[in-house]
DNA sequence: CTCTGTGCAAACACTTTGCAGCTAA
DNA sequence: TTAGCTGCAAAGTGTTTGCACAGAG
């Protein structure tokens, strides 16, 4: 029979590999440190920094905003979130790293993965390519949800 | 013999459009708000508010940041500038209405347009339309320009 | 023990709001 | 004349930086 992670494990394993990536880049591992990714990745609001303070908080009440906002640059610097593009207001962060892309609703502001592979599958034009060394290529949709509607 | 309009002609008809369509939204015409609708117009580098009122002083020495924001929200709600999205930072304006998509440089954090209608011509998924009143679709770029690299 | 990371404070950047005086219509 | 706009001031929000102490290695 195929053995089967449970979602706890996995989980796990992703914070294992959390863990050998700081060392691996000389960074120490601190509950605060730890306690951010977490948050994070069990987030599927994409939240801002002061909503990863917020739920932080309830586990950590002396973490500072500081902290957070260094905590989330840190991670996204060592490629294991990034921040969504978006039209003002704080930057959002995101640490499901497959392939998808997002809907804003501009009037609540809640943001929706959605899968789109049409649009992955795709090739910038030709003259981007060689103008540019393309990094990330992103597909941003505003609307409104349901509820606000 | 055909007749050809010059770029000045072709831009005291978008500057007469602008005026029409304040007066039919009941707004006023103020030498202010001109002078913030031409700059962005005649910008092809995607201005924020500060660099907008950076320009702007040189004619109006005394007009103020609140002004320019304000003016920038009213046109952008006439419909007649969007912002672009972008990864924190300033809101980015651009009176440019025709379909085209950006990319920017991560280190400089200049952005260029480009044409890609591929993705203009494609549709977003079932799911997406469905649950979903779709207001922009637009692709964002990152990566690091040729000067920078 | 050592040196990075944290928390605090301050500074900075961008945006929004209230208000008094000005001005386009 | 008068309603709407501007400029100023202040406050709100988000991000960044310097510094002293705490704690991970």
């Amino acid at each position: 029979m195929k053995k089967v992670g449970t979602k706890k494990s996995v989980y796990d394993d992703v914070l294992i590999r959390f863990k050998a990536q700081c060392r691996k880049a000389g960074l120490r591992i601190t509950p605060q440190r730890v306690a951010v990714y977490e948050q994070v990745l069990g987030s599927k609001e994409h939240p801002s920094a002061s909503m990863v303070l917020e739920r932080v908080r309830t586990r950590f009440p002396e973490i500072s905003l500081d902290t957070v906002n260094r905590t989330l640059g840190t991670i996204t610097e060592l490629g294991l979130a990034r921040t969504i593009p978006g039209c003002g207001g704080a930057k959002r962060f995101d640490a499901d790293l497959t392939l998808h892309q997002h809907f804003q609703c501009v009037k609540c502001g809640k943001i929706i993965d959605f899968e789109f592979p049409a649009f992955d599958n795709m090739k910038l034009p030709r003259e981007v390519r060689e103008h540019f060394t393309v990094l990330t290529k992103t597909v941003y949709v505003q609307g409104i949800c349901k509820k606000c509607r």
